[in-house]
DNA sequence: CTGAAAGCGCTAACAA
DNA sequence: TTGTTAGCGCTTTCAG
């Protein structure tokens, strides 16, 4: 019940007929100590039950710990600002142990400039890092790096299939795709899904949502064998051509209720144009949280969102570094999927 | 960007021409100082940015505090089960500082027993404390002994409408009602819906979801004003009992679907009755993450549950009253509204 | 009203 | 291989 121990080092260091030095080094692994000694003290810590006071120790080793986080570039408003406002959360959180937290962020369509940001990184000397991995390839080489200066790091929304990591963060990816379908079709006579994505200009880059779409397709041909499934590319940056392109869905598709989905957090692009042209007989569902996507979703365009607190990611990736850092412990849980949360008109106002 | 900020209490004394003793006074207000002194310190303190340290501080005060946790009694699997895992991660944290958490449980239907642990707190001298309050005139006479001893206090679950409270935790209830009936009716030609209540034997105690019902109602009044409703009591200790009434009410309702919701965590006694007579034509809705109730969502007995992080608000509850007692800050918002989370077949499996 | 000084529990040289 | 010691930044007597 207790966890304010009295128990010291120098209590343990008494009772094991040694120095706090001595002590001290069998708890820190540093400098040799007899097997003698080293046996002796580890049993007087076991049965005294004493625990280190981190304040004491972080008080007395004044090191300069410096967390970088590395993630894409972002404009106010979109995916990224939410992990921002985690990575400032974290910070708070490791700023009480001195721990400075700094983000670098790159350009999600440019591989050098990820380079450049890893770079960045590693020639400041970090003592762990938190990372969003775009480029698969590049990441590794830098996380490799990482590892041969022992330095920790933590993925936060997607990771890597190699395992040095300190811990990950983030959605399961199919299992959102999967539970998406089931809001949308609902049970519903569902016999067309337009499944709404963004064109990406570069190739060679990996498109972040294809897991969750493998689980939404595979929903809907697991519930809805007959089900067509009509892709729909849109352009982010070009308004008039995503108009066109859905002027044309919609005069395609004649259903009573037309099934709208998108896989990444865009959907606003969609209710955008809904409200514009008015038009009711659509049931939309989409990702996150955005501050447009809400509207949208109370506005009545969109009918569910699935949501994921990307600020807790980030917040729990610093955490887990600085517990790292300060008192040497692992997370619990190496992979975190986190809840996917499913948000709708009525409890949206209660989420962040 | 950094936290590890460098000026000590000493570079401040220096550059005040005091003694840090002088300026600690001022930095707590303890004692006599000159106005002169005074002023020129704040001025100090100000030009230089300076922030105390604060685990130097709490390894040199070395108090002892204890902060008590007051929730109904539970047996295992039941609601308050994870509330008190909240209060496990509470302490995990508050002990990190020093500080001890210990849980002071009474039966929610007997007010002796709600006295009982409310007078043990108070002897025990306690540094704060966190309370489920079911009890309102008792709770009332109690946090204003605990005002008057400037204790702090922080609520959980639900809250009394007096002011002194440090914070409070707890989900929107009108709101989950409203949410609940939404997700029960969820666009369908619903008539009739069933509300499941728990008989509850002794008269005088305050039934703890009437705000709820009464959003469930308001929404269904608003959305589908012929619909009836038919209230059915449930005696949580007779097994038999239950399924007589649910027998009768099977017996009497011969839609094709049976629209069934309980606004307490008990939901489980209905999908167990569905399950022991293989019953599927109902869409039944419930709140809160008991094992049980988990299992009747993966079966398919019951659509959907609406959750809340009751282990994140006591251990949120917990951190207030350390941040409080350790560095004398107040949490953001007094009031906090924890989102109501949705869950079904799809998404229930990355809760918690 | 104020300064000096002795710790709080731990780390990291430095000697031995 | 080990003990000793000087702090880390702050609180708290205790004199003055």
């Amino acid at each position: 019940m207790n966890s304010g121990s009295k128990i010291t080092i120098n209590d343990v260091a008494r009772a094991a007929g040694v120095s706090k030095g001595t002590v001290d080094r069998v708890l820190h692994n540093r400098g040799e100590v007899s097997a003698k000694s080293r046996e002796k003290i580890l049993q007087v810590i076991e049965e005294l039950g004493y625990r280190p006071n981190f304040y004491a120790s972080i008080l007395a080793m004044k090191k300069d710990f410096h967390i970088y986080c590395i993630i894409p570039e972002f404009n106010n408003g979109e995916f990224w600002a939410l992990t921002e406002k985690g990575i400032e959360q974290g910070r708070e959180y490791a700023g009480r142990f001195g721990i400075s937290v700094s983000t670098v962020r790159y350009d999600q369509y440019d591989l050098d400039s990820f380079q450049n940001a890893c770079e960045k990184v590693l020639s400041s000397g970090p003592s762990g890092v938190v990372i969003a991995p775009m480029f698969r390839n590049e990441t590794l080489k830098f996380v490799k790096e990482l590892s041969e200066m022992r330095v920790p790091y933590v993925y936060i929304d997607s990771k890597l299939e190699e395992d040095g990591y300190l811990a990950y963060y983030g959605m399961p990816m199919y299992q959102s795709g999967y539970l998406c379908a089931d809001i949308l079709a609902d049970g519903r006579d569902v016999d067309m899904v337009h499944v709404i994505r963004i064109a990406r200009d570069k190739k060679g880059l990996s498109d972040p949502t294809i897991t969750r779409r493998t689980g939404l397709l595979d929903y809907i041909s697991e519930h809805y064998p007959e089900c067509r499934i009509e892709n729909t590319f849109l352009d982010p940056r070009d308004k008039a051509a995503r108009y066109a392109v859905l002027d044309e869905l919609f005069e395609k598709d004649k259903s009573p209720v037309k099934y709208i989905v998108m896989c990444n957090s865009r959907v606003h692009f969609v209710a955008d144009y809904l409200r514009d042209r008015n038009i009711g007989n659509c049931r939309v569902v989409g990702f996150d949280v955005l501050e447009r996507n809400l509207a949208a979703l109370r506005d009545g365009y969109v009918q569910a969102l699935i949501a994921q607190h990307s600020d807790k990611q980030a917040a729990a990736a610093i955490s887990a570094i600085t517990d790292y850092l300060i008192m040497h412990t692992v997370p619990q849980k190496k992979d975190n999927y986190t809840q996917m949360d499913i948000l709708n008109k009525y409890n949206c106002d209660y989420y962040l």
